[in-house]
DNA sequence: GTTGGTGTTTCCAGCCACTGGAAGGTCAAG
DNA sequence: CTTGACCTTCCAGTGGCTGGAAACACCAAC
């Protein structure tokens, strides 16, 4: 099954599968021209990969869900800790948006939206109390 | 004020400062020495910046804002616009979040978590219905 | 004056996970 | 034989920084 196909049976975009296939995840076999070949086998780990970075997971993350998938031994703790590590980062991710969400909410319902200048929101992100007094390292969320 | 003050005083590494003059966002005039000179209007603008992007802003509509900012002209219906359209955003991301959150949640609950390798995780990557029947395009979640 | 340490400059490379596009080879249909 | 869809490789770009190298500037101590 050339990639066309197998992209269509996976839904990965071919570029996807390519990019897979250069950082070792998924590496077909060749036909006589050139093209890559997919067998079943293949397809059916594409659409593991698809789902698991569906889910949230990292490609590195997806390299281990792979390996413990393919391991007939593994202990299902081991998996078990790899997607609560997934669900702690979402619920924070999930927390910190509901925080903005909250700020900017207040900012919106107090803003008149006419033609006039005034403006809370532009007056929040202007006059705001200096952040803090310290010289580096700052992450802020996206 | 040189570039570390102006790093202090606003909350961005100065490594972040240096990519926003590079991106045409503020830009410092130079000493005799060269070093980059902050005024506090300067730094007023970058702690805007910084609240900004802290919101969730992307770098362009920073620069939208930072124009409505200096517009004594401006209609704060166009900020309030901005500020809606990003709130819309969050509330999307939130929610998809939170229906990955759901599909996680679930499978680990439903995970022993022992030494043997049966593990519902796992199983649903491997088993779960082919995705469609579609060449292209698919855009994950992240 | 010299040493040393810190701060600053520029520039280039890398992160993540792709995505777009160019230039060319292959294949099946008409 | 041509057309067009598909495939190949390779290079560049995305966003928003971040790390690091090499060189220059500054300041205090000796």
């Amino acid at each position: 099954m050339n990639i066309g196909h197998a992209s269509g049976r996976s839904g990965l975009p071919a570029k996807t599968i390519r990019y897979y296939e250069d950082i070792g995840l998924v590496s077909p076999d060749r036909g006589l021209n050139g093209y890559r070949d997919y067998s079943d086998r293949h397809v059916h780990i594409l659409r593991f990969l698809q789902r698991a970075r569906a889910l949230g997971f990292s490609i590195e993350e997806c390299r281990e869900l792979l390996g413990l998938y393919q391991d007939k031994g593994r202990a299902s703790a081991d998996v078990k800790a790899l997607a609560s590590a997934k669900l702690a980062e979402i619920d924070e991710k999930i927390r910190a948006l509901g925080e903005l969400r909250a700020t900017l909410e207040t900012l919106v319902r107090h803003c008149h939206g006419d033609e006039r200048p005034a403006c809370p929101i532009i007056e929040n992100l202007a006059e705001q109390g200096i952040p803090q007094e310290r010289p580096a390292r700052r992450r802020s969320a996206a």
